[in-house]
DNA sequence: GCTTGCAGGTGACGTAACGTTATCTAATAT
DNA sequence: ATATTAGATAACGTTACGTCACCTGCAAGC
């Protein structure tokens, strides 16, 4: 009968010998054999076991709960608990996630943190209510939520609004014109954008911008500062007319 | 100018004051005052600071990273890392669902866990490669992934498809016929799902039996008995006929 | 005056699953 | 004879606190 070594078993099953000591230690998987020297030495039978750990590893799942479903300790309960477990770190995740994103986006925007946009967005703060759904009817809140950036998401059209957002303020730092032809680029690409966004929808876009408008504590919306608002009416006056 | 002590802290923020006294030891958040009982009180300002914690907590920063953040240590850099690790953590963790899924249904299929499916359908494995793909067009696939029930779902089509076999498998156990009432209940109810998850393409549905027939080695999908099969196709045969 | 209770405090240990030294030993290669 | 390799043990470090055990100061009730 073939016998393997801490070594060996470690390279074949691409784990570290620590953790087969480890194992050893906490009576996971003990090795069927040890010489004199105290070396460790794996069966068959061992890297069968050392199989199953590793495809319950593959749940998450926690040691000692490999431990219960490996001696069929109701391992079925193991199990859906651990599932439901799972599905809770799923959701605080996305919530990470999108939290994490709008952070960068609106550090992306101000170059140095404002805690009043931070605590306003991020989802945990009270006074974040999402106040701006109130203005529209469910389907086209539903078609907003996916379509249109937010900026909890890293998605390429977000990336691409706040980009424009970053050229205008940069216009109205350097004085540069809504007529201008800096002003006629963004004018288009943010026509372009919006149209992508909304699908031609042109009535439910120019609902949105109205919405944008109001007063950022009205909406729940990052805040877009007056002035900006004005640069893109003018510029986007400017090549439509 | 107001100050709160630890307990009164903890409530209003919905923290620990184990949580406070530990963000003090690492100095992450020291209180402005203490008095000579060495009592902790926490002024506006701190509260302020300990809302910027919380914010940057809901993110799952740690909290090594949130005092890089609040010194503005290159925070753009950490938290843009921090989002690729939670990425990463996702699909770690989205993996892990399945998994648990997957082997949930196999328990309740099997009654006792057998290693060998268990083995071929946890991703990790290196058998499961999902060969089925191979039998079909790309837009068919895509359309089987997103319709067809899998082991490593958890939706109430997959727990029916489940319940089905089960009843199958009883029947043999017991004998009873797929001519029989119950063989006729089956039938109708296992077309009535297919039909919901082809969404009527009967083309796509006969396509999809005919490979669920072979040998589970040629397609990577989860292994039905031939009895199991030759059920299904008998009491079918009696409806439909 | 004494007890009781409460709200605060300081250690110190426990957690999960190993990674990472540091130090030792036995066997093999040069 | 010596250098290298592969094995072993022991012990500390990691994260963000929870959970004791034990001590203090203060107010209320007896």
């Amino acid at each position: 009968m073939k016998r393997w070594t801490t070594g060996e078993v470690a390279k074949q099953r691409n784990i570290s010998v620590r953790t087969l000591r480890y194992y050893d230690q906490i009576n996971l998987l003990n090795p069927s054999f040890r010489d004199d020297n105290g070396r460790r030495y794996y069966s068959e039978d061992d890297l069968f076991q050392l199989e199953k750990i590793i495809i319950l590893k593959s749940l998450s799942l926690p040691l000692e709960d490999i431990r219960h479903v490996l001696e069929k300790l109701s391992y079925k309960q193991v199990l859906i608990s651990h599932y439901n477990y799972l599905q809770e770190q799923l959701s605080k995740l996305q919530t990470s996630i999108s939290n994490t994103a709008s952070l960068i986006n609106i550090i992306n925007l101000e170059e140095s943190l404002s805690w009043k946009h931070v605590s306003e967005l991020v989802q945990n703060s009270p006074t974040s209510s999402k106040k701006w759904i109130e203005y529209f009817r469910e389907d086209e809140i539903a078609f907003i939520q996916k379509a249109v950036p937010n900026l909890s998401n890293n998605d390429e059209k977000t990336q691409q609004y706040i980009s424009l957002l970053q050229r205008i303020e940069s216009c109205i730092k350097n004085n540069i014109k809504p007529e201008s032809e800096e002003g006629f680029k963004i004018a288009t690409q943010l026509i372009e954008l919006s149209d992508e966004s909304f699908q031609g929808d042109t009535n439910l876009m120019d609902k949105f911008w109205e919405i944008r408008k109001q007063p950022a504590g009205e909406t729940g919306l990052y805040p877009i500062s007056e002035e900006v608002l004005d640069f893109v009416e003018r510029c986007i006056d400017n090549v439509t007319t």
